[in-house]
DNA sequence: ATGGTAGCCGCGCTA
């Protein structure tokens, strides 16, 4: 079983890009976010024709969820219970076994803003919610942009990171405790290319410099990560025209 | 120190 998660940043602009990864990739499960549009705009048929299901939660302009599936998606759960949010963030949906689920966790903006508090909230609301999911669901793998550089080693430049938004020890520590809830980095279960990044700032040739950071993860619980195999992150789509700032993340179960 | 780019039913906001 292959699962993947890719920010599209527009899934209408992104369309293309995605068929044509699923294509090449085939994967079982991809969760997207950051859609950018509304329900009655997502391309169901189009994911439909190329074989997939499709469980979404969309918003206009801003943030929207969605999990892609070449099996059947049951028990779809829309946000977070112990969260209420106006924003579309969170969706979560049961695949082979697997409780899946695809999270865009906020930005934050800047270390100290209204959105800083609005991410650790967001993140206290979902650990919370995990820990009890997680119970309920032994097999659970949470996908997504997590906005949250984990370790230096996910950082080009840590020196000039340290304590910036995406890598301030409030979000690292918010990280650690997704982990101590059994989850682990599928990423680094394995050894990988230094300088491995899943996302470049469109301004400043931040890709062709490879200015990144490792932003987007897959999280396995321990019944999972026994049977991951592989895991990486493909840069490929990020190299197109009019490509996503993000680059899809996978891993692979027995 | 600022600004650079991309997406959105843009005319600023979010990333």
């Amino acid at each position: 079983m292959k699962i993947a998660a890719w920010n599209v940043n527009s899934l209408k602009v992104r369309l293309p890009h995605l068929l044509d990864w699923l294509a090449t990739e085939n994967p079982d499960v991809i969760c997207l976010q950051e859609l950018k549009l509304e329900d009655d705009k997502f391309p169901r048929a189009e994911i439909e024709a190329a074989g997939y299901h499709a469980a979404f939660f969309g918003q206009k302009t801003y943030n929207g969820v969605a999990l892609i599936s070449r099996h059947p998606i049951e028990d779809v759960c829309l946000g977070n219970p112990h969260y209420p949010d106006e924003q579309k963030r969170l969706i979560s949906g049961t695949i082979n076994g697997v409780r899946v689920v695809s999270a865009y966790i906020p930005n934050g903006q800047a270390v100290g803003s209204e959105k800083y508090a609005y991410k650790l909230a967001w993140l206290d609301g979902l650990i919370t919610w995990l820990g009890e999911e997680i119970k309920a669901h032994p097999q659970l793998a949470l996908c997504g942009d997590y906005n949250i550089a984990p370790d230096d080693r996910d950082v080009h430049d840590p020196k000039r990171w340290t304590g910036e938004i995406l890598c301030s020890e409030p979000e690292r520590h918010a990280f650690q405790r997704l982990l101590d809830l059994g989850l682990t980095d599928s990423f680094r279960l394995f050894e990988q290319p230094e300088k491995t990044f899943s996302w470049w700032d469109y301004r400043m040739l931040g890709f062709q410099k490879n200015l990144g950071l490792r932003i987007d993860h897959i999280l396995l619980s321990h019944p999972l990560a026994g049977r991951c195999t592989a895991a990486g992150v493909d840069r490929a789509p990020r190299k197109l025209e009019r490509p996503s700032d993000h680059a899809p993340v996978w891993a692979t179960l027995d």
